[in-house]
DNA sequence: CTGTTAGCGCGTTCAA
DNA sequence: TTGAACGCGCTAACAG
């Protein structure tokens, strides 16, 4: 029933059942032309009767490739990474590739036992989002296997990257607040050491200084790393003295921590955040989101990637940068309506 | 830079740097401790300096066992799925396995062949969520490597399962709505094919009987895949000549679809549904969910999974059937409230 | 303490 | 049209 390690029928045993040898069942395997119909049809049979079926592990070191690649994101459970996810599987799969999947748990110092592990596993090649800044680790696998970065960008290093449009996405969604009159906008950013809540928070301020408005420096939280502590901040910036009319947040999981504060401190303001997410358009709110296909990253980066595993012999291109577009979503604000704007300066 | 197929250094290269045998750079990097100290560090030294990772394809090949084992779910971009694959992740770690990730995007179709690409990956063991009800390829992988199921049962077949309380969840959410005097209660469910979508119909028909109101036959939909059918189901059900006091909806996408309906009509009704989701608490609408913990699945079906990985050689147990708890949470109805409650009988 | 031999399952190369 | 020999990179078993 239950194999043993590495048991099962092998190349060997079906030839000896359809009576040729293990060379044969394997040109059969491949549809080598050279071979009668009758062995052929003696072969299929002997693989149908044993179950047989190729070892990869076998072929991998026969033929170097493991049909492989990694990916490893910082946490599965934000359906933004299980999209990049699944785009990066699509691709894969077009190809012939397997995808190997670790999470990092948003730890980076956990991240380069997983990518060393992943090299041991002779994957052909990496997609990582990389948790820290340190990424020494990377570049010793970029000495082993392609590497594509997905979603923050490479720090000192040469390889392709995959991003979204940060900066540019925080800006737009900020002038929204900001053309409806707020001057007074709170924000909610995740750990500023991270780059897209650097870049966010530029994007906020670019927004500000296009429009000659002073951002609100007694409303600037960082270093907010899920939803809980999002609605601790946001609890206070409510009780502030100089309280904020509108919040910008810079993720997903800090949107909904702010919406969950807002909703027990019973009140309502005008959010501006990146990343959409499920049912903002029923929670009756003033949302203003920068939305993006996440599933686009991960098939961008599965495709720089093998891109450069079917040139290996081909002089490597120069490391590439590619972006994936946002756009602005508003729920519960029509333009002109009074619902977004913010209260008489009192 | 980018290294070719299967090259890289070998540990026939590093004896040559270190001076030593590959057998004796071998025994260094499995820590044995027949070695004499000092070549214990010029191997590492000739390790480091050609930046050498064992390669693991090679050492399966030779030790059996790849350390590997396979996931198949139905739909990574479902947070439920997500967090079961998380579990998964998490136990497989612990043991030292990685997770080598598919997606059947619910095309039972496609599961087959799936499966086979794991097997001849050399996965020690499979989990599947199974996508349709024809298992044939899933004997036909036992053939080679245990298998373990997720959240749905085996039909025919003798593997281990985890499934959540189907039956009980959907019979103790129906019985809160029943118990607060509703008694059209329109049903939203996925399909009867799927055993969650027959056995959460069971529960929901088992709470009617256990206070003797008869379902609201007209009020049964089935067959829902989404959250788009889910809200243009509920839409139907609200211009009925009999229309709903409650809904109960089988799965989180089928709850999103019907809160999206409710709201783009304008109106509210009490929900209960399988499955919590994000924000659920702070949408101001009387929920009364089903909730669990998807990591569990998966970390238990792991474990199921990794015990017969670990006892290959004993006799195999029977197969094993796990449940995982589920406990009704409420929101935005409190006990007593009139908020949940149906109105007057018109 | 260290090296040699042999073979995991497969496919390339060469020979029949 | 088929088969035999060899080796991919590694390690158990057996020398020395």
């Amino acid at each position: 029933m239950t194999a043993r390690r590495g048991s099962g029928p092998t190349m060997h045993d079906v030839g000896k059942l359809a009576q040729v040898s293990a060379m044969t069942v394997s040109r059969v395997l491949k549809n080598d032309p050279g071979v009668s119909e009758a062995t052929r049809e003696r072969v299929f049979a002997a693989v149908d009767r044993l179950g047989y079926r190729r070892n990869q592990t076998a072929r991998s070191l026969r033929l170097g490739g493991s049909g492989m690649i990694g990916l490893v994101v910082t946490n599965l459970a934000n359906p933004f990474y299980s999209r990049l996810a699944l785009g990066v599987q699509e691709v894969a799969t077009e190809y012939g590739f397997r995808m190997l999947l670790s999470n990092s748990a948003e730890q980076a110092d956990r991240e380069p036992d997983i990518i060393d592990g992943l090299v041991d596993h002779q994957v052909e090649g990496l997609i990582v989002v990389p948790a820290g800044s340190r990424q020494q680790h990377l570049a010793d696998a970029m000495r082993h296997v392609p590497v594509v970065l997905a979603a923050r960008p490479p720090a000192g290093l040469d390889t392709d990257c995959v991003l979204v449009e940060d900066f540019h996405g925080a800006r737009e969604a900020t002038a929204c607040l900001l053309a409806d009159g707020h001057t007074r906008i709170a924000f909610l950013g995740n750990p500023p050491a991270l780059y897209t809540g650097a870049e966010r928070l530029r994007g906020f301020w670019a927004a500000h200084e296009e429009v000659g408005v002073e951002p609100a420096h007694a409303l600037i939280r960082q270093g907010l790393v899920d939803s809980a502590t999002a609605e601790r901040a946001t609890l206070e910036l409510l009780k502030a003295a100089e309280r904020p009319t509108a919040l910008f947040c810079t993720n997903n999981r800090i949107s909904q921590g702010a919406i969950r504060a807002l909703y027990k401190a019973g009140t309502t303001l005008p959010i501006a955040g990146f990343d959409d997410f499920d049912l903002s358009d029923v929670l009756g709110l003033p949302l203003t989101l920068v939305s993006y296909d996440a599933d686009e990253i991960g098939r961008r980066a599965a495709r720089l990637l093998i891109d450069r595993l079917e040139h290996r012999d081909a002089a490597p291109p120069a490391s590439r940068r590619v972006t994936v577009a946002t756009r602005v979503v508003r729920h519960g604000v029509t333009s002109g309506d009074e619902q977004g704007r913010p209260a008489a300066d009192a």
